[in-house]
DNA sequence: CGCACCATGTAATGCGTTACATGATTTT
DNA sequence: AAAATCATGTAACGCATTACATGGTGCG
């Protein structure tokens, strides 16, 4: 999949590895993220594959860069993709979840002050797409072709982010709340 | 970390692998999932690791039967990663989402089709949460040593899937909705 | 003086999926 | 007659994480 991410931002600017990560740090992260060992790995196999190509920079004062840009076979491999429908739900994997589940062999008192630390990351997390993520979108849009159509699917994505952060915080606290209450009325 | 996940429903009863993944299936699913496949792998790790033990039951008309009990040393490994704090924000990985990111490369009819497909699915998941699950916890709980402590956490989780299924379709209705906005303006 | 940023990569290990392989019983 | 359920496993492959390895610049 990741291969299908990289395609798509070279598919708008050439990029480095290193550039391509910070791109996903800050747009994608949050459904789709990589380390950047990864990301040059993933990229050393799509170009003998054919798919992007690379040229180096030279550099004195740091290391020389490697510039890729997307090669016509590329293209087709990202539209091929975008074409061949997606009919499943995306499945999750929350460590979160897996602990509460078996919360009952636990500690209540450790159990409640974990959830207590989930809740302020997530709400963090919520007010950074609130913000920041705005803000990033709309200089996005600004330094890429046909931005302000793009934005608009960028948005909806950054939109799914503060819902779900807003849901989870929620949720929380009243998870808290309930396993509070509980812990009262056991003493 | 399907080993917690296997030591924990091990600490509950005795089970299969067959059992294992039908219980995961039915419970821990929407949030963490593994194949067959992974799981006899991961059970023969894990007594190869001392954390469980088996016993052949042997059957005439089916293959016969390797049934897993979990070890003290289990019932330590599993504590221990209780007792460990988790503090980080667990991350996801969407496809849907990245298909959506990057739809600007692509037909937007197509897209709203693939958008409707997963409002119908999310839908149907939400029912499954309202009905089905809750079901699902209640017989687990009859049958599960300290169960009615344990269905609180259950639930928890539940209510968490419940939640999460009522936001992607709302969003998804609304995001269906912006978008066909805009392909109507086109015309 | 230390930390963050820029910039690249390799190696080891672990986790997960898909396909392969078998085969009887029960339900539709 | 076909599909689902019960029941076990192996092999090949791919994707991801962590650690290792290097090293200059700029900021507080």
């Amino acid at each position: 999949m990741l291969k299908y991410i990289l395609l798509g931002f070279l598919n708008m600017h050439a990029h480095t590895g290193y550039d391509l990560h910070a791109h996903l740090e800050t747009s994608t992260a949050h459904f789709w993220n990589a380390k950047l060992s990864q990301i040059y790995v993933t990229l050393k196999k799509m170009e003998s594959d054919g798919l992007i190509q690379s040229e180096i920079e030279e550099q004195d004062d740091r290391p020389d860069k490697r510039i890729y840009s997307i090669t016509d076979s590329g293209r087709t491999e990202l539209q091929d993709w975008l074409d061949k429908p997606h009919t499943t739900v995306d499945q999750m994997k929350s460590k979160m979840l897996l602990r509460l589940f078996f919360a009952g062999f636990h500690n209540l008192d450790t159990v409640i002050t974990e959830l207590n630390l989930q809740k302020a990351l997530h709400e963090q997390r919520l007010r950074y797409y609130r913000t920041e993520t705005r803000q990033i979108i709309d200089i996005g849009a600004e330094s890429t072709p046909n931005g302000d159509y793009h934005k608009i699917f960028w948005d909806a994505t950054r939109e799914f982010g503060e819902r779900y952060e807003a849901m989870v915080v929620e949720w929380l606290t009243e998870t808290i709340q309930i396993l509070s209450t509980m812990q009262v009325e056991k003493e």
